[in-house]
DNA sequence: AGTTATTATCGTAACTTTACGATGATAAAC
DNA sequence: GTTTATCATCGTAAAGTTACGATAATAACT
């Protein structure tokens, strides 16, 4: 046990899934906030922004990766992260199709 | 270890990875849309929409109410769930206003 | 070649999550 | 009051997550 059950779901639910895992950690959030804060990709020194160690981080942003809604490219003695656009905008738009998908229920039961 | 360190982080980005947690399993998106597709609250068989076990369902009935997300009155001999229409707008709003913030970076590097 | 800087990976401890069967709790139905 | 239906909780096994120090990998600099 102590996996999910992946076959008995959609594959929009468990890309929207994997996606809202990849938001589902402050630190991952602070991260992409960072990213986001520039125009350019930023390359290194996320490690300096926050209170993690650096192994800590450089874990986060493996998982970001995996998760697509990022890139790590390497230039030189470091490496340039930046947000990938792609995944991005999906999963922009897969989130905010679950969420304006609410009308509030007429029953008065809740 | 194997804790996040709370304390580091801001009450927003806090309040976003709890979200985005209560998203982060293909179940309870699944969970979700069904409580969705209707208007009115749901009393109760949404496990038989799905082909986990009632106590794996209730599991994440449970997490999806600690989030915030959702609502379950008692109703009797069934529990009434439905969305708790605060906190899907608060998180669709924080979620937006993240996603939105997104511009192509204008350096070539990535 | 040796050093320095930067990032990734390994190893590991502690905690959390996922899943299920079994058991409890509560209220309607008989 | 006993049964039935419905949902929650407990207990537990397996797997995943979070965090860190230590170590490895790579490339620039001397």
């Amino acid at each position: 046990m102590g996996t999910t059950k992946t076959e008995a779901f959609t594959a929009t639910d468990l890309l929207l899934a994997k996606y809202a895992k990849a938001l589902a950690h402050p630190a991952r959030v602070a991260i992409l906030r960072i990213l986001l804060e520039r125009q350019s990709c930023i390359c290194g020194d996320i490690v300096e922004e926050l209170p993690l160690s650096q192994s800590t981080v450089s874990q986060h942003l493996k998982e970001l990766k995996e998760a697509g809604l990022i890139k790590g490219d390497i230039d030189g003695k470091k490496v340039c992260y930046c947000i990938d656009e792609q995944a991005w905008k999906q999963a922009q738009q897969m989130l905010q199709v679950l969420f304006s998908n609410y009308t509030p229920c007429g029953t008065n039961c809740c």
